[in-house]
DNA sequence: GATTCTATTGAAATATTATTCCTTTAATTG
DNA sequence: CAATTAAAGGAATAATATTTCAATAGAATC
C-alpha cells in the first residue's frame, strides 16, 4: 500500500464529500494546491478512488424498501456461477450481491418501491434461472447507510 | 414527487458520475447550461441528491471482508432501540444497519480487514450493549455493489 | 383574440476552480 | 560536499461554475 498519511487524509475527505475543492483539501492536509491536486489525480489513477457519485434519497424517489434475499443452490460449478452473475447484473433492483460462506450460498440486497414490486422482481428472478431455495427478509427501516470505508482513523 | 423526465435523467447521470460537467449534463438532457444548472441546484436543495462522494476501493485499502450480522433482542422498547442506534453509529466498521421484519430484529453489514478484525469488532459490540442472539455470516466475495437506485428506467 | 403579466429560457459576462508550467526547495547518493 | 533526483509551491492559463440580463413562451385577464 503505497499511501502515506496525507493520502489517507485526502481519501477520508473525498469519501465524505467529493465536491470539496482542491484548495480546501490542500488546506486540511497541509500541502499546497498543486501537490495536493497531483495526489488526488494519482489516487484516481491507481484506482483507490473508483468513482465519484451522487447519492440519491431513495425514500424520496419512492424506493424505500430493502429486501435481503438468501439463495441456496445445488449447482456449484463455475459456469453456473457466471450465469447467475450475468442474470443478477441485469437487474437494477439488485444493488448488492455477495457469495457467502456457510448456510446459504448467495445474498442479495434488492431495492424496491414496496412489497408488490418485490414480488414482481421475485417472479422475474426465479424465471431467469433455477434456484434451490430462496428466502426473503424485509427491512423495515434503514437506520444507517454509508459508503465510507473505515480507514484506520486515529481519532486522537 | 415534483420531478419531470429531465430531472430524472439528471439524477440518473449524477448517480452514475458526479464529476460530469454541467455542460455535458445539459447536452445529454437537451436543455442549455443555465436551466440545467438550476435544476441540479434544486435537486440538491430539495434533498433528492443527498451528497456527492468518492467511492473507494475497499480491497486495495485492505478492507475486503463484509460480514452480515443478524441480531435478536428481547428488548423492544424505543429507548433501547435508540441506545443501539447510538452504539452502532459509533462503529465506522458498520456500513449498513437495518431493522428487520421476521426472524431476527436487526441486520448489520460490517466491513473489516479480515476475520480477526471482525472478532475484535464483535467483542467490542457485545461489550457495548446487551444482545440476545448474534449470528455472523461471512461474505466470500462481493459480486455486485452499486449506490445507484433503480430509477424507473425505460431501457427500451 | 389581443394584451399584460409571470415564469422560464439561454447567451454572454464574471467569478471560481482546476490544470499546467516553471522555479525552488529538500532529500539522497556517490 | 557536490550532484542528482524527486517533490513542493507560486504564478499563469484553461476550464468550469455561477450570475446577470435580455428574450421568449405560456398563462391569465380583459
Amino acid at each position: 500500500m503505497d499511501l502515506d498519511e496525507i493520502d489517507l487524509q485526502i481519501l477520508a475527505l473525498l469519501q465524505c464529500d467529493a465536491s470539496i475543492s482542491t484548495e480546501l483539501v490542500s488546506q486540511h492536509v497541509g500541502v499546497s494546491k498543486t501537490p495536493c491536486w497531483r495526489r488526488m489525480q494519482r489516487l484516481e489513477k491507481l484506482g483507490y478512488v473508483k468513482k465519484k457519485v451522487a447519492l440519491l434519497d431513495a425514500d424520496k424517489l419512492d424506493l424505500g424498501v430493502s429486501v435481503f434475499v438468501q439463495i441456496k443452490t445445488n449447482r456449484h460449478d463455475a459456469s453456473w456461477a457466471e450465469e447467475l452473475t450475468d442474470v443478477i447484473n441485469d437487474f437494477p433492483e439488485v444493488v448488492e450481491f455477495y457469495r457467502m460462506a456457510g448456510e446459504y450460498d448467495y445474498l442479495l440486497r434488492v431495492l424496491v418501491k414496496d412489497i408488490s414490486a418485490y414480488d414482481e422482481f421475485y417472479k422475474k428472478l426465479i424465471r431467469s434461472t433455477s434456484l434451490t431455495d430462496v428466502t426473503s427478509n424485509f427491512a423495515m427501516e434503514q437506520i444507517k447507510y454509508t459508503t465510507e470505508v473505515p480507514l484506520a482513523a486515529p481519532k486522537i
